[in-house]
DNA sequence: GTCCAGGAAC
DNA sequence: GTTCCTGGAC
């Protein structure tokens, strides 16, 4: 680390002391993070802003505050913790990441790269991460709003997706080997208050003078727009049977979009072939409205069926599907896609 | 309404 | 290279 770079660390950690975000998982003071929540809060914040993350992360320890509580829990409590919140492999592993730490570790998370990155769920920025923030060992972390602040830093013209090598370079320069959990953090909170995507407020950088994007007059186009690849769009059906005040919902395959989510009964959308579903065809339904949900891959339109059940159709349900009390549907683990449906079907038989 | 940001697994 | 979700900015 050349004594320019030595710069760039100390003014951001100085910048941090004075402007760390208070966040649930973070401690202040001479406590040592916890490395349990230091975990739990990445991967959580994998593809998910911090706002989203709070609420969920707050349930999530006082629920299981530690790996042996976690090991103990069945993974239909964790999915249904983690309903809304979104790519729900995420909770698939860190249910089964808690059992290998439980029984390999002695309930200690690892504390190096390599033993880490055997963790189903951890690739290598949540490694490196762990170990910076939650063991302060160096490890050089860079994550979506690093890659951003580093590109300016350096004015590095170029997408960050075809980047990474030198973005890993260059933060690699700047990181320090003492604090480096505050000097991570530093960068991240930096992103996230300062360096921001749009209207970067650069007036509040301490590496303002630093920062050869700025110099250039050139930090709003950095880091370069790439291409968008097209999304393509998807029709399916979701049908709400009713059967007085029961609705029929099941349980999602366990593998795939949504894997082992609660949902309405829902066709032609997801790719997914489960034969639980035929019997759908012959029921007698009624388009009653639609809604509109994204996905990273797609656009989904679905369309929302009312089936008004009789008792006397003698339905034999397949294995996972039951009635569920249509005033008590908060027990069960919707996504976000399930939940805005079941809203909109429940607003519009509203007067 | 549409776009965009945010990592891991396969 | 493709598949996994959501919330907030625009």
């Amino acid at each position: 680390m050349s004594k320019n770079q030595k710069i760039i660390s100390d003014k951001l950690l100085k910048w941090y002391d004075q402007n760390a975000r208070l966040l649930p998982w973070r401690l202040f003071g001479r406590a040592k993070p916890d490395p349990y929540k230091i975990w739990i809060s990445e991967i959580m914040l994998q593809q998910t802003t911090v706002q989203a993350v709070i609420p969920y992360f707050k349930l999530f320890i006082q629920k299981w505050p530690t790996v042996d509580q976690l090991c103990k829990s069945d993974l239909s409590e964790v999915l249904h913790l983690w309903s809304g919140l979104g790519y729900y492999s995420r909770a698939r592993n860190l249910h089964l990441s808690s059992s290998i730490i439980n029984s390999k570790y002695n309930n200690f998370l690892p504390s190096t790269e390599s033993e880490l990155l055997k963790l189903p769920g951890i690739g290598s920025y949540t490694a490196a991460a762990i170990m910076a923030i939650a063991f302060n060992k160096r490890a050089v972390v860079v994550d979506g709003n690093i890659k951003r602040v580093v590109s300016r830093l350096f004015f590095l013209e170029k997408p960050i997706k075809e980047n990474y090598r030198e973005i890993w370079d260059y933060t690699n320069c700047i990181t320090p080997n003492i604090r480096v959990g505050d000097f991570v953090q530093s960068l991240m909170d930096l992103g996230s208050e300062v360096c921001t995507p749009s209207k970067p407020r650069c007036y509040q950088c301490p590496v303002i003078n630093d920062c050869k994007a700025k110099n250039n007059k050139k930090e709003n186009f950095i880091p370069l727009k790439q291409r968008k690849l097209e999304k393509n769009s998807r029709n399916g059906s979701s049908f709400f049977i009713r059967k007085g005040q029961k609705v029929l919902i099941y349980k999602r395959l366990d593998h795939g979009l949504l894997a082992s989510l609660d949902a309405l009964p829902s066709i032609g959308w997801d790719n997914q072939v489960d034969h639980r579903l035929e019997f759908i065809k012959k029921l007698e339904k009624k388009k009653i409205s639609s809604i509109k949900h994204e996905f990273t891959h797609f656009t989904l339109k679905m369309d929302i069926y009312l089936v008004e059940y009789l008792e006397n159709e003698n339905l034999k349900l397949p294995k996972d599907f039951i009635w569920a009390d249509i005033n008590n549907l908060k027990k069960f683990s919707f996504p976000t896609l399930m939940q805005k449906i079941l809203k909109k079907i429940i607003n519009d038989q509203k007067p």
